[in-house]
DNA sequence: TATAGTTATTGAACTAGTTCAATGTTTTTA
DNA sequence: TAAAAACATTGAACTAGTTCAATAACTATA
């Protein structure tokens, strides 16, 4: 069942036999992740790339003031990692922590090169996937820059209902890079608009 | 010299050999673009991928207010394209438009395509340039909602001196996301301070 | 070299969003 | 099931950044 999503995952890039399949999915390790446990800790050196297959994820710094700041949130067909601290084995800006009870499937660093050299068509998996979440993190740069914090939250609403059933204002909040009470006022309005 | 400019640049990346380099270049051309000329208008589809040897570009797109909003600049050694648009001949959100006068080498989609059947290690190369330009695109996104609009001016100044240089405090603003009379400003203040 | 067009500066009035503090509500845990 | 902890709501005071309008300074071009 969690190698059904992740072939699917794939399904969405590019075309992969069910031979090529069987090798890319053993690369894989499923891994349990308990409510509030964390994936990964700003400072220590990111050691996976991970596929969620249950449950949800955020993905965040903390900032000189203490503010939190999600970069995203994750949940079932998303991938987790600290890029940069992956690919380079240095110390991660991003933490990752659970929200729920959650699973996973990880590859580690070695492994993710031996695939690469075993399975070139891997490389333009990758290659495909990361330059779709390039395009929606340029479009939510500049949603950031033109839209108001009123705009934003609804955007965020419509676009991730599932996502934001499962979130606190609080999250939202730090997702949205905006301050939990001002969230508050936002639904107050929103509510008394309908 | 574009041609050097681009070896260089792959450099960087990843181990080419010269035969290797030779047919990579092949497929590019160059072009010289004129002060305030356009290589690309939001609305139009984006037929190439380009690598800047000269000049400067904005890389822009246009709000429903008219705000306009700059994504990045680019300036030798940089790449330009709408990755959007490009790989789904889909039309443009972005315009690409010359701050000087320019030139590029350029490869269209079909060309692009063949390339990475022919070399399946541009794969690779452009797997790896995607990634640090999400890297580097998601500390910008923690940027603009952990510091505030001076830091984010001087950040920008320090990171990019030989960019900002080129640029009007019109464009330096588009590209920060706050109003021009703003970056004037912040300009006085951090004078005042030295 | 005068003129038009673009860019920069400044101040005054404004507003979107923050911060703080208090209160209420829900969830978790012993 | 009571107590503790975390989360949400609200209002009042505040502030970072905007908008508008006027003026000044560049820079292109005829």
């Amino acid at each position: 069942m969690p190698y059904t999503l992740l072939k699917e995952n794939i399904d969405k890039h590019i075309q992969f036999s069910d031979a090529e399949f069987e090798t890319y999915g053993s690369f894989f390790y499923p891994k349990t992740i308990s409510k509030k446990e964390y994936l990964l800790r700003q400072g220590d050196v990111c050691r996976f790339e991970g596929f969620v297959t249950k449950g949800c994820f955020r993905v965040y710094t903390i900032d000189n003031d203490g503010h939190e700041n999600v970069l995203y949130f994750a949940v079932e067909d998303w991938w987790v990692t600290d890029i940069d601290s992956f690919t380079n084995q240095a110390p991660a800006l991003l933490s990752i922590q659970s929200l729920e009870d959650s699973e996973v499937l990880l590859i580690n660093k070695k492994d993710k090169e031996q695939l690469y050299q075993q399975m070139p068509k891997v490389e333009k998996l990758f290659r495909i996937m990361t330059q779709k979440t390039l395009v929606s993190l340029q479009r939510r740069l500049i949603r950031n820059h033109c839209y108001t914090a009123d705009e934003r939250y609804l955007h965020f609403m419509k676009t991730y209902p599932k996502i934001a059933q499962k979130l606190t204002n609080l999250q939202i909040a730090a997702y949205l890079g905006i301050s939990h009470e001002f969230v508050s006022k936002i639904r107050r309005k929103v509510a008394s608009k309908k």
